[in-house]
DNA sequence: GAAATGACGCGTT
DNA sequence: GAACGCGCCATTT
């Protein structure tokens, strides 16, 4: 059967980050299905196409903002994550293990890490 | 059809 | 932790 196209599933799975939480492009790709798929979902987003897409949510691996300093987007996604309450210091936020990620998607443990 | 470009990722230095 | 380099994928010139 013919699978939903490739940016279908990508739009998904970026529309399936939580608010307040962050994702790679490398996440994004594997959670849809595409491993390796990476410059697809950032060539995706740069076409802007979709609406009310949660684009800003979506990082580089090292949790950096994907745009350059000083660019329109940049000071965007970091305005908007920190509307929600993300951490962003120097362009940067704390990338969230997988493990974060699917915790916050399936199911969060209660063993919460305690001390650091 | 080859080369260049881009909101990337990972390993090495 | 930052800088550098190479690899990968899809579109454009």
């Amino acid at each position: 059967m013919a699978d939903l196209s490739a940016e279908t599933r990508i739009l998904a799975a970026i529309r399936d980050i939580p608010h307040g939480q962050v994702a790679g492009y490398g996440q994004v790709a594997q959670r849809a299905g595409l491993p390796g798929r990476a410059r697809l979902v950032a060539r995706i987003l740069s076409r802007g196409d979709d609406d009310g897409l949660p684009w800003h949510r979506v990082l580089r691996s090292d949790g950096r903002i994907a745009f350059v300093e000083g660019s329109r987007g940049y000071r965007e996604q970091q305005r908007r994550l920190r509307a929600e309450g993300v951490v962003v210091v120097n362009g940067r936020v704390r990338m969230p293990a997988e493990a974060s990620l699917d915790a916050a998607l399936w199911g969060p443990p209660p063993k919460a890490r305690a001390g650091r």
